[in-house]
DNA sequence: CTGAAAGCGCTTACAG
DNA sequence: CTGAAAGCGCTTACAG
């Protein structure tokens, strides 16, 4: 491979002189500009990444630590990681992805060996291990969800509780008075995914205050279990008259469970939800929902990044950005 | 950061003796190991990822190459990225994911920069524009999915043809004389997913050599449309008594337009279809089909990868190898 | 407007 | 068993 020598050498000038107009940080005179670049051409020159980085402390790549859990519902993933890659694309780096299973160890790693200028940590739990060595690195770091401590970090999430108080407005205002709640699955409260009793407690706390009668419940996350539980929470709870669902697996399985049972929606019963556009047209779910925007939240993480990562100084205090939930309607509730 | 050099201070030795500890290239005293490895401890030294690899022409990173269309069913894509970072990892090696839309023209950045290894194609087309860029790097290449000219690079894909035949064959044996076929959206086809006329070509030459009748449709990938082709399908061959769904947004629609229409399964039709296992239970399908296998082909794309990034000489000639199907009988035929 | 040189942090022949 | 030195391919003060 040609390097910037052989380019020097080609057009008759400096190694520095190639550097300089490469990156433009100081003026070339067209004549030598122009030889430098039908160099450049004719080799088919391409700086090395490895010694850009070696001598400039930056490797213009951003870690991206995504974890994944068997009892989690796995394709909603991939819309936080979409837009974090293109929004990194954007501002010019690559997204080295890491998917171990230990994940603190894994960040250690390319933090330690400045494989990465800085990291995004995605399923935030509340008392996430990555946290602390995340906190530790000398790399900035942004986290999409809400961990216990956010000191240090730049952390961005959905207000789960804003968007909880939003459906029990909502359905309170339309006259129920009995509502079921189905939760995510409680391993994911057990992990500490704390978007769980954000919503949970708020809706349950809202409810009150209305005097209206709440019944929550955990959701399952796989079939054959996401039936049988709907059935049966359907079962116990003959006079309500509405639900809200807090669980991707669970309301991806809801359309042919109620229509097995031959209730209408919203006739018999109204339903809302929180989940992304995409994901409710994946699963063709016709159900008015707060909407989780994952591409806002990782690309706002991505953005707060390259700030602190190019002008660390500038960037100021780390930030928790709720992003305001808003309500879809589709005529899923009356 | 502690350098190799503060290490070497710390521990009283030249740098090359602690490079040579860490890399076990030489015998060292266990007197000087000790030294180094407390020294080391001490100052919590980690390489440098890019010295290192601008030392040794290794990056220990294998970039991968993801496409993703706006008309393509998206989750299946993580069932062949985690495999493929599984893999890797296990191997040593990181992984840089690329979402460009402009494939080529990343592929030859992280290419020519020299910042991965070798590269990974997922979601091949017969005539895929980043094959050639991918031939032309000096990175070996590996990948999923088969292109129309194979020459120089490792690739593995699902047998589809014999897919195809088998499932051909299942409806058969068991006696099926009218069957319908659901191929991928015809964008598929247009984009060049060889995989779509390899299934739909081998049924309809097997069904033809059996005398059988075929009924081959291309489907939808978004609802409503899925809903109202499967509809009109069905409503235009009530004579069939099987189908064959080579397309997961149709099949993932399917249960609930079965159960509106009161077509049960198998009784009044058979079905199968070709899908992971993953993908059946995340979207509770319960069709006999055959196994796509993402991981088994992921995992084969890293491991020939490894093999040639690591020792290109004994690696040997380029291999094509197609996976065996697998039928899964879920008793959705008879 | 341009060049010679030092330095980024490693590895690895060469030497003893 | 260990060290001094060259080299990987860049960037960037320093100098003119």
């Amino acid at each position: 491979m040609a390097t910037i020598g052989d380019v020097a050498k080609a057009a008759g000038v400096s190694r520095s002189t190639v550097s300089y107009a490469l990156s433009g940080k100081r003026t070339i005179s067209s004549e030598t500009r122009e030889r430098i670049e039908s160099a450049i051409d004719l080799l088919g020159f391409t700086p090395n990444a490895g010694a850009r980085a070696l001598a400039t402390s930056q490797t213009m790549v951003i870690g991206l630590l995504v974890q994944f859990f068997r009892d989690e519902f796995s394709p909603a993933m991939l819309q936080y990681v979409l837009p974090i890659s293109d929004a990194a694309r954007e501002a010019g780096y690559d997204i080295l992805m890491v998917t171990e299973d230990d994940g603190p160890k894994a960040l250690r790693r390319i933090t330690d060996s400045d494989m990465v200028d800085g990291v995004v940590l995605l399923n935030v739990a509340h008392e996430d291990e990555r946290v602390p060595p995340l906190r530790a690195a000398r790399q900035p770091g942004a986290l999409v969800g809400l961990p216990k401590d956010t000191e240090g970090l730049d952390v961005f999430d959905l207000d789960f509780g804003e968007a909880a108080r939003m459906l029990v407005d909502h359905l309170h205002g339309l006259g129920h008075r009995e509502i079921i709640l189905i939760s995510p699955h409680e391993h994911v409260i057990t992990r500490g995914g704390a978007y769980a009793w954000r919503f949970r407690d708020a809706a349950l706390e809202r409810a009150a205050r209305y005097g209206l009668r709440i019944y929550p419940y955990d959701g399952e996350t796989q079939q054959p279990a996401i039936s049988e539980s709907l059935d049966s929470i359907l079962d116990q709870r003959p006079t309500a008259t509405a639900m809200i669902v807090h669980n991707d697996a669970m309301i991806a399985g809801l359309p042919p469970v109620l229509n097995a049972r031959g209730v209408r929606v919203p006739d018999d019963l109204s339903v809302v939800g929180i989940f992304s556009e995409d994901f409710g047209r994946l699963f063709s779910l016709p159900y008015t929902a707060i909407e989780t925007s994952p591409d806002k939240l990782g690309r706002a993480a991505v953005q707060a990044l390259v700030q602190r990562m190019q002008d660390p100084d500038s960037a100021g205090a780390p930030v928790v950005r709720f992003i305001a939930p808003e309500l879809t309607d589709r005529g899923s509730t009356r």
